[in-house]
DNA sequence: GTTGCTGCAAAGTGTTTGCAATATT
DNA sequence: AATATTGCAAACACTTTGCAGCAAC
């Protein structure tokens, strides 16, 4: 663990905002101001893996991070991409409850979602697991 | 509606394996074999806009088009990418249920899902309609 | 001293754009 | 004739990689 990994870890910690890695640039710059933007991808990537940080998938290109690694759901706007946590119910399990709970919980009018399963089809399974 | 336009629909049409640009480019130099990419590009945004065809927007990043514009869920397989169309019990709202459903009905082994709320923020929302 | 990490710069991938020529209505 | 669309090439945004020097164990 570097200076460098330290202080990317710190930076997507204390920003609650599901930053992009742009954003965590120029903070972390504030601390090292001669890191480089490689080394920041590198990091990022490396906290993934160790599960210290959790990578978002949003639609539109930019990777963003999130410093919370517990079990949670995302909403975001579609206009300003703007992402936020999803303060709903634990455990409840049903789409349409959890629209409705989202609707009233949350500072966000809910238009839908967006769900995708995930797996490993025949021909990989066969091939051995992953 | 152009020709090229046509040409794109129909690939998009034809290939039910939610195929990315690359893949819809050779198809339709097959019929049209001095259409630029750009055009492809092009014609995938109108279509999508028309409501003709529907984008995904899979975590990886090329983006995949279907043409089956029927509100339908995917299973995307993490080793290889193949997407497919989930073909559960219409009306089940419960992702466990839904899980389940997959792992029994599919050729794929469910793992999980990612799911994400759309909306629009506050912000958003006092600005005008969106 | 070996191994892994850094900064830099360059390359890579996938997508978008400016523009003059061309097709469409 | 007016408007929208094309092909081309160049630009673009974001991410990854090669490499020599440096840091950590």
């Amino acid at each position: 663990m570097t200076r460098q990994r330290q202080v990317v870890l710190e930076a997507v910690r204390m920003n609650p905002s599901h930053p992009a890695v742009d954003q965590l640039y120029s903070e972390v710059r504030k601390v090292l101001p001669r890191i480089s933007l490689a080394t920041v991808y590198r990091n990022l990537e490396e906290l993934v893996k160790e599960g210290l940080i959790r990578r978002l998938e949003p639609e539109q290109n930019p990777m963003r991070f999130d410093g919370d690694v517990s079990e949670h759901y995302h909403v975001t706007c579609t206009r300003c991409g703007r992402i936020e946590d999803a303060a709903f119910a634990a455990g409840d399990r049903n789409l349409d409850t959890l629209e409705a709970a989202l609707g009233r919980l949350t500072k966000y009018g809910i238009f839908g979602h967006r769900l995708e399963f995930i797996g490993l089809c025949t021909d990989c399974a066969r091939e051995g697991g992953g």
